[in-house]
DNA sequence: TACACATATAACTATATATTTATATGAATA
DNA sequence: TATTCATATAAATATATAGTTATATGTGTA
Protein backbone atom coordinates (compact mmCIF):
# COMPACT_ATOMS: atom_id res chain seq x y z
CA UNK A 1 0.00 0.00 0.00
CA UNK A 2 1.64 3.01 -1.53
CA UNK A 3 1.26 6.14 1.03
CA UNK A 4 -0.92 7.95 -1.38
CA UNK A 5 -3.65 5.07 -0.91
CA UNK A 6 -2.95 5.52 2.98
CA UNK A 7 -3.94 9.03 2.30
CA UNK A 8 -7.09 8.08 0.59
CA UNK A 9 -8.03 6.52 3.55
CA UNK A 10 -6.87 9.13 5.81
CA UNK A 11 -8.98 11.33 3.63
CA UNK A 12 -11.65 9.00 3.32
CA UNK A 13 -11.85 8.32 7.76
CA UNK A 14 -12.51 12.38 8.00
CA UNK A 15 -14.77 12.72 5.58
CA UNK A 16 -17.11 10.55 8.37
CA UNK A 17 -16.31 13.43 10.71
CA UNK A 18 -16.50 16.05 7.90
CA UNK A 19 -20.55 16.70 7.66
CA UNK A 20 -22.96 18.80 10.13
CA UNK A 21 -25.69 15.95 9.77
CA UNK A 22 -23.50 12.67 10.55
CA UNK A 23 -21.55 15.07 13.59
CA UNK A 24 -25.10 15.30 15.10
CA UNK A 25 -25.72 12.09 14.71
CA UNK A 26 -22.39 10.62 16.49
CA UNK A 27 -23.41 13.52 19.14
CA UNK A 28 -26.67 11.77 19.81
CA UNK A 29 -24.58 8.38 19.72
CA UNK A 30 -21.81 9.49 22.55
CA UNK A 31 -24.43 9.17 25.27
CA UNK A 32 -25.35 5.44 24.30
CA UNK A 33 -26.98 3.04 21.65
CA UNK A 34 -30.18 4.77 19.93
CA UNK A 35 -32.92 3.34 17.58
CA UNK A 36 -33.27 4.95 14.10
CA UNK A 37 -36.13 7.34 15.25
CA UNK A 38 -34.77 8.53 18.59
CA UNK A 39 -31.28 9.43 16.48
CA UNK A 40 -34.10 11.22 14.17
CA UNK A 41 -35.58 13.29 17.21
CA UNK A 42 -32.22 14.05 18.38
CA UNK A 43 -30.96 15.10 15.40
CA UNK A 44 -34.34 16.49 13.51
CA UNK A 45 -32.76 15.45 10.49
CA UNK A 46 -35.40 13.41 8.19
CA UNK A 47 -35.44 9.78 8.27
CA UNK A 48 -34.02 8.57 4.54
CA UNK A 49 -31.64 11.21 5.51
CA UNK A 50 -30.36 9.77 8.89
CA UNK A 51 -30.73 6.07 7.37
CA UNK A 52 -28.52 7.61 4.61
CA UNK A 53 -25.60 8.73 6.80
CA UNK A 54 -26.07 6.06 9.31
CA UNK A 55 -25.32 3.53 6.71
CA UNK A 56 -22.30 5.32 5.53
CA UNK A 57 -21.03 5.48 9.20
CA UNK A 58 -21.97 1.90 8.94
CA UNK A 59 -19.80 1.07 6.14
CA UNK A 60 -16.80 2.37 7.38
CA UNK A 61 -16.71 1.58 10.38
CA UNK A 62 -17.57 4.27 12.55
CA UNK A 63 -20.69 2.93 13.98
CA UNK A 64 -22.42 -1.07 14.42
CA UNK A 65 -25.84 -1.89 13.95
CA UNK A 66 -28.17 -4.57 15.82
CA UNK A 67 -31.53 -5.40 14.81
CA UNK A 68 -34.18 -5.74 17.58
CA UNK A 69 -37.34 -6.73 16.38
CA UNK A 70 -38.37 -3.88 14.02
CA UNK A 71 -36.38 -1.51 15.15
CA UNK A 72 -32.29 -1.31 14.81
CA UNK A 73 -30.08 -0.14 17.49
CA UNK A 74 -26.67 1.92 16.35
CA UNK A 75 -23.57 2.57 18.18
CA UNK A 76 -20.35 4.02 17.99
CA UNK A 77 -18.10 1.07 17.48
CA UNK A 78 -15.02 3.06 17.21
CA UNK A 79 -13.77 4.52 20.51
CA UNK A 80 -11.45 7.38 18.72
CA UNK A 81 -13.86 8.89 17.34
CA UNK A 82 -14.90 10.33 20.83
CA UNK A 83 -11.32 11.05 21.56
CA UNK A 84 -11.05 12.69 18.06
CA UNK A 85 -14.13 14.68 17.98
CA UNK A 86 -12.56 16.27 21.91
CA UNK A 87 -9.72 16.73 20.04
CA UNK A 88 -12.30 18.98 17.35
CA UNK A 89 -13.51 20.77 20.26
CA UNK A 90 -10.49 22.00 21.88
CA UNK A 91 -9.09 23.14 18.19
CA UNK A 92 -12.54 25.21 17.87
CA UNK A 93 -11.59 26.95 21.74
CA UNK A 94 -8.49 28.41 19.66
CA UNK A 95 -9.73 28.71 16.11
CA UNK A 96 -13.29 29.14 16.15
CA UNK A 97 -13.24 32.55 14.45
CA UNK A 98 -10.99 31.62 11.10
CA UNK A 99 -12.96 28.48 10.67
CA UNK A 100 -15.99 30.50 11.26
CA UNK A 101 -14.88 32.64 8.27
CA UNK A 102 -13.44 30.32 6.85
CA UNK A 103 -15.31 30.89 3.33
CA UNK A 104 -13.96 27.57 0.63
CA UNK A 105 -15.85 24.92 2.39
CA UNK B 1 -23.87 30.36 19.69
CA UNK B 2 -26.27 26.83 19.29
CA UNK B 3 -25.48 23.46 19.01
CA UNK B 4 -26.16 23.26 15.53
CA UNK B 5 -23.70 25.79 14.56
CA UNK B 6 -21.36 24.39 16.61
CA UNK B 7 -21.44 21.37 14.96
CA UNK B 8 -21.13 23.12 11.13
CA UNK B 9 -17.89 25.34 12.88
CA UNK B 10 -16.38 21.01 13.74
CA UNK B 11 -17.79 19.47 10.53
CA UNK B 12 -16.00 22.63 8.47
CA UNK B 13 -12.70 21.48 10.53
CA UNK B 14 -12.86 18.40 10.01
CA UNK B 15 -13.41 19.25 6.05
CA UNK B 16 -9.97 20.44 6.53
CA UNK B 17 -8.86 17.13 6.63
CA UNK B 18 -10.86 15.21 4.80
CA UNK B 19 -9.36 15.67 1.16
CA UNK B 20 -5.75 13.87 0.30
CA UNK B 21 -4.40 16.37 -1.76
CA UNK B 22 -4.95 18.54 1.54
CA UNK B 23 -3.41 15.77 3.91
CA UNK B 24 -0.40 15.37 1.97
CA UNK B 25 0.22 19.14 1.99
CA UNK B 26 -0.38 18.25 5.63
CA UNK B 27 1.89 15.56 5.60
CA UNK B 28 4.72 17.42 3.81
CA UNK B 29 4.91 20.36 6.58
CA UNK B 30 4.77 18.00 9.59
CA UNK B 31 8.58 17.81 9.20
CA UNK B 32 9.15 21.84 9.19
CA UNK B 33 7.69 24.93 7.00
CA UNK B 34 8.24 24.61 2.92
CA UNK B 35 7.47 27.00 0.26
CA UNK B 36 4.79 26.67 -2.31
CA UNK B 37 7.42 25.17 -4.66
CA UNK B 38 8.86 22.55 -2.20
CA UNK B 39 4.64 22.01 -1.37
CA UNK B 40 4.32 21.40 -5.13
CA UNK B 41 7.29 19.19 -5.66
CA UNK B 42 7.16 16.45 -2.54
CA UNK B 43 2.58 16.21 -3.23
CA UNK B 44 2.93 16.34 -7.18
CA UNK B 45 -0.14 18.15 -6.98
CA UNK B 46 -0.17 21.39 -9.92
CA UNK B 47 0.65 24.75 -8.56
CA UNK B 48 -2.49 26.61 -8.78
CA UNK B 49 -4.16 23.49 -7.12
CA UNK B 50 -1.49 23.60 -4.34
CA UNK B 51 -1.72 27.21 -3.75
CA UNK B 52 -5.94 26.53 -3.45
CA UNK B 53 -5.89 24.47 -0.99
CA UNK B 54 -3.21 26.21 0.92
CA UNK B 55 -5.43 29.30 0.73
CA UNK B 56 -7.95 27.27 1.77
CA UNK B 57 -5.61 25.97 4.95
CA UNK B 58 -4.85 28.86 5.76
CA UNK B 59 -8.06 30.94 6.19
CA UNK B 60 -9.41 28.16 8.62
CA UNK B 61 -6.41 28.80 10.71
CA UNK B 62 -4.76 25.53 10.16
CA UNK B 63 -1.59 26.84 8.28
CA UNK B 64 0.35 30.50 8.57
CA UNK B 65 2.17 31.93 5.61
CA UNK B 66 5.20 34.33 5.89
CA UNK B 67 6.26 36.31 2.63
CA UNK B 68 10.07 35.75 2.55
CA UNK B 69 10.98 37.92 -1.16
CA UNK B 70 8.75 36.09 -3.82
CA UNK B 71 8.82 33.05 -2.26
CA UNK B 72 5.93 32.36 0.55
CA UNK B 73 6.61 29.73 3.75
CA UNK B 74 3.48 27.58 4.83
CA UNK B 75 4.11 26.23 7.87
CA UNK B 76 0.82 24.19 10.25
CA UNK B 77 -0.45 26.62 12.80
CA UNK B 78 -2.55 24.41 14.83
CA UNK B 79 -0.27 21.84 17.07
CA UNK B 80 -3.38 19.90 17.46
CA UNK B 81 -3.32 18.89 13.80
CA UNK B 82 -0.49 16.46 13.63
CA UNK B 83 -1.87 14.85 17.40
CA UNK B 84 -5.45 14.36 14.84
CA UNK B 85 -4.14 12.96 12.24
CA UNK B 86 -1.67 10.75 14.22
CA UNK B 87 -5.19 9.28 15.75
CA UNK B 88 -6.66 8.75 12.55
CA UNK B 89 -3.75 6.81 11.38
CA UNK B 90 -4.30 4.62 14.94
CA UNK B 91 -7.98 4.30 13.57
CA UNK B 92 -6.77 3.54 10.35
CA UNK B 93 -4.65 0.05 11.58
CA UNK B 94 -7.91 -1.56 13.23
CA UNK B 95 -10.09 -0.59 10.37
CA UNK B 96 -8.69 0.22 6.86
CA UNK B 97 -10.55 -2.75 5.35
CA UNK B 98 -13.88 -0.74 6.33
CA UNK B 99 -12.80 2.68 5.17
CA UNK B 100 -11.25 1.02 2.36
CA UNK B 101 -14.52 -0.83 1.42
CA UNK B 102 -16.56 2.19 1.96
CA UNK B 103 -18.52 3.46 -1.17
CA UNK B 104 -20.64 6.12 0.30
CA UNK B 105 -17.73 9.12 -0.17
C1' DT C 1 13.30 48.99 -17.53
C1' DA C 2 12.61 44.40 -19.28
C1' DC C 3 12.51 39.87 -18.04
C1' DA C 4 12.18 35.78 -15.21
C1' DC C 5 10.45 33.64 -11.23
C1' DA C 6 7.08 32.47 -7.37
C1' DT C 7 2.60 32.56 -6.12
C1' DA C 8 -2.30 33.66 -6.43
C1' DT C 9 -6.64 34.08 -8.73
C1' DA C 10 -10.37 33.50 -12.21
C1' DA C 11 -13.13 30.93 -15.30
C1' DC C 12 -14.45 26.71 -16.43
C1' DT C 13 -15.37 21.77 -16.15
C1' DA C 14 -15.99 17.61 -13.85
C1' DT C 15 -17.34 15.11 -10.04
C1' DA C 16 -18.91 14.06 -5.49
C1' DT C 17 -22.13 14.53 -1.95
C1' DA C 18 -26.32 15.87 0.61
C1' DT C 19 -31.18 16.11 0.67
C1' DT C 20 -35.95 15.28 -0.62
C1' DT C 21 -39.88 12.60 -2.20
C1' DA C 22 -41.67 8.36 -3.09
C1' DT C 23 -41.58 3.63 -2.35
C1' DA C 24 -39.92 -1.00 -0.87
C1' DT C 25 -38.93 -4.33 2.81
C1' DG C 26 -39.64 -6.67 6.82
C1' DA C 27 -41.52 -7.18 11.52
C1' DA C 28 -45.18 -6.67 15.00
C1' DT C 29 -50.04 -6.58 15.94
C1' DA C 30 -55.14 -6.05 15.53
C1' DT D 1 -54.36 -11.80 6.91
C1' DA D 2 -54.55 -6.81 6.70
C1' DT D 3 -52.60 -3.02 8.72
C1' DT D 4 -49.30 -0.31 11.00
C1' DC D 5 -44.76 0.70 12.31
C1' DA D 6 -39.58 1.05 11.70
C1' DT D 7 -36.10 1.25 8.55
C1' DA D 8 -33.87 1.10 4.05
C1' DT D 9 -33.44 2.16 -0.74
C1' DA D 10 -34.04 4.45 -5.34
C1' DA D 11 -34.53 8.27 -8.27
C1' DA D 12 -34.13 12.88 -8.91
C1' DT D 13 -32.33 17.35 -7.80
C1' DA D 14 -29.40 20.68 -5.86
C1' DT D 15 -25.14 22.07 -4.28
C1' DA D 16 -20.40 21.92 -3.03
C1' DT D 17 -15.81 20.96 -4.06
C1' DA D 18 -11.66 19.58 -6.68
C1' DG D 19 -8.90 20.16 -10.55
C1' DT D 20 -7.23 22.28 -15.00
C1' DT D 21 -5.84 25.99 -18.03
C1' DA D 22 -4.91 30.55 -18.60
C1' DT D 23 -3.61 34.74 -16.63
C1' DA D 24 -2.65 38.27 -13.10
C1' DT D 25 0.26 40.09 -9.37
C1' DG D 26 4.26 41.09 -7.18
C1' DT D 27 9.28 40.57 -6.44
C1' DG D 28 14.00 39.99 -7.63
C1' DT D 29 17.55 40.53 -11.17
C1' DA D 30 19.97 41.11 -15.75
Amino acid sequence: MNINTQQQLEAKFFKGLADKSRLAILEALLTGPKTVSEIVTATELSQPNTSAHLTCLLECGIVRREKQGREVMYQISMEEVATIIQAARGVLKQHSEEIYNCTRY
